[in-house]
DNA sequence: AGAAGGATTTAGATCGATCTAATTTTCCGT
DNA sequence: ACGGAAAATTAGATCGATCTAAATCCTTCT
């Protein structure tokens, strides 16, 4: 990252994030330029550049007559140039966390989805969780004069670290994880929802005592989880059951807290845990100690990985469709591009409950050849909820 | 689509790919540029230039004011700009027939591991197997001044076309895929060798009669992987036992095929399928016969997606890191970019064989806990294999 | 016919960098 | 101190579009 060639060390402020000896390339073909067009066209550089445009003020006649130019010319419009005297690129840049898992990966669908339809398009870059990569990409999305970015942070992404980058200024859209106190567009799942939906469905079937598993660390996902788990049991006035903190929130994890809580007395009847991978472990733990998931123990999770509709029994889970979170989050964008003064927004998009076995309810029994059958339900309206900047605020730090 | 407003309906041959109204945004903080710096360290525009390249030709001295100039006032570099000038532009383009499965979001991966390490940044667009779309998407890309394309083609994708859609001057790497008559750089998986290695391992194990189950449609990918299937089998001279043709390559078309296989007489003992979702058909099919995969049937499948480590029995298959497809893919490409005039090269990335049950090989006996546990077998050299041009038209057709 | 006024068209500046071809400085040796 | 080469700097053209303001070209009306 820092080979410095030459003699002296440069303290490039912001300079090109990095220079390379660059691939001269000889013009070989000549680009066919505005130019080309009017001189073949008979009329100036500023008629073809109206008609480029479809300006109104052109005549029908030249109109028919420079797009014959530019067909026989086989001209390619050269946005770079325009963009430079125009301003805007209709480029946007897509900073992600982390890129392989289906969840980004549709989430990227969803932004594609919106970009192409309004003719944009998109970098896309992978930050990898590391925030000297993150802050390296942004500047680089800004060097290529990008009109705006969609963002999602990576872990412990402090606000100064984003001011720093100059995404204050750029428009901007935090997706599925927030920032405390950067006070940007954002779009993601309702988790306090979701969880609120399947601690709901526990108490339906009949549940009194449940418990929560996973998360110590104080992540704001984590807090908007409890949340609706607290806002459930509130309602029915029911205790707010062991809350047990996972280090980290893997597998294994879970198993270890479960097994824990399972070892002393009274445990709870249902369990809601973080995400669908720690309530793998927690049934992993049940099962060794001869409790079966779904019968002697409910156990629910949230995200709907793949492997949720594989596993015996089914995990009970809910999710947000991320590529609807995707294409939120690039209208969001667009919105605010096109009206960078407009106040900040936030888009929550509502979860859907997916039952399956594990938490007791009649599932499908055997979902083997189909593809992990399930009965879903939506929560609230189908239309995503909006609210105003100062529930930002309010709710990032609950 | 095809919005078209004002007046006069116009045949934009290569006008830029659609217009919007525009969104003006007024240049309210007035972006730095070169001559603010020049001013405030005292020098010329030219020398701020070329400390930005870090050129030697400027004194310590002059290239330290210059650098503090620039920290000072905030300066984010123009490559829009730059480019306009220079050409290239640090950019390519990545168009991909899907974005949502695995296997693209880590080739996806892989294509940024390079780009990010070369300071390179990538447009990314998805064609969703749509020939219109794709050809939108890569004069798009054109506009917006790429040095090059990585494409994973939309099938049925023509040289014509790609041809018509200017890609033929522009440095392009095909991925994943062939374009029969369109003579560019290519990168794919090996799937002649994984053929090969799997039926290997199944003579291996043992078998003489071995089936082949999937394909009928006459694409490049099944003639390789058939190739790969009958050479094994003719190097141990063993009868190329049935293949039999699935209509469409989905789990309810292997399943069909093996139920009519195992209705005839003599059936195979072993069977090789033309990927993974054929294949859990195929064990379907076996398992209502009342034979059991990797007992009764040895059952072998290709991709190694999610679900074939979770299968009970767990599917042995093989596949190709589509992360390290990925990687050369951006590598070939930036060596063209450098050196548009080299002769087209093929990078086949080799397989990786992974064991599990379905084969009656001993792969673990009980996997939950792990993430599908596998022994993982690479096949020949550690390294890529890289071709000269003929053996390109040579392989594409066979 | 001539003026008014809208419809078209255009010359020339401009965006922010790079590149070329000088020009100016600096450094030596004598 | 001076010529000359090397080092450092710079003026001005340039990339290919857009934008502004002004110049034409038509109609239409008096």
């Amino acid at each position: 990252m820092d080979v410095r060639k030459g003699k002296g060390a440069s303290a490039p402020g912001r300079a090109p994030t990095e220079t390379a000896p660059g691939g001269a390339a000889l013009p070989l073909a000549h680009r066919v330029t505005l130019n080309d067009i009017a001189a073949h066209a008979g009329v100036s550089r500023a008629t073809v550049s109206l008609v480029l445009r479809k300006s109104p003020l052109v005549k029908e006649d030249t109109r028919q007559r420079v797009d014959r130019a530019m067909t026989d010319l086989g001209y390619v419009y050269n946005r770079r140039a325009a963009n430079l005297r125009s301003g805007a690129s209709r480029t946007i840049g897509l900073v992600l966390c982390e890129i392989i898992t289906p969840n980004y990966s549709q989430f990227t669908a969803g932004i594609d989805d919106v970009l192409d339809a309004e003719s944009y398009v998109g970098f896309i870059t992978n930050t990898a969780e590391d925030a000297t990569r993150q802050k390296r990409v942004l500047v680089r999305m800004q060097e290529h004069g990008v009109d705006g970015i969609v963002l999602v942070p990576a872990e412990e992404t402090r606000a100064d670290a984003l001011e720093e980058a100059h995404c204050a200024g750029l428009p901007c859209v935090l997706a599925q994880r927030r920032v405390e106190g950067f006070a940007a567009d954002y779009v993601g799942p309702d988790y306090a929802a979701g969880m609120e939906l399947v601690t709901e469905h526990l108490i339906g079937l009949g549940h009194r005592h449940i418990g929560f598993i996973g998360g110590v660390r104080r992540i704001a996902p984590l807090s908007e989880r409890l949340a609706g788990f607290r806002r459930a049991l509130r309602r029915h006035k029911l205790k707010i059951g062991p809350i047990v903190p996972c280090p980290v929130l893997d597998r294994s994890s879970g198993y270890a807290a479960a097994r824990d809580l399972f070892a002393e007395e009274n445990p709870p009847t249902a369990l809601v845990c973080y995400n669908d991978i720690v309530a793998f472990g927690v049934m992993l733990a049940l099962t060794e100690r001869g409790l079966e998931p779904g019968r002697d123990v409910a156990v629910v999770g949230c995200d709907d990985v793949a492997e949720a509709g594989l596993h015996r029994p089914g995990l009970t889970t809910f999710t947000t469709d991320p590529r609807v979170v995707g294409r939120e989050a690039a209208r969001l964008l667009l919105r605010r591009i096109e009206n960078p003064s407009r106040p900040p927004e936030q888009i929550i998009v509502p979860p859907r409950l997916i039952i399956r076995q594990s938490c007791g309810a009649a599932g499908p029994g055997r979902a083997l050849a189909q593809k992990g059958g399930h009965a879903a339900i939506a929560a609230k309206a189908p239309k995503a909820r909006r609210s105003s900047p100062h529930t930002l605020k309010g709710s990032a730090g609950t």
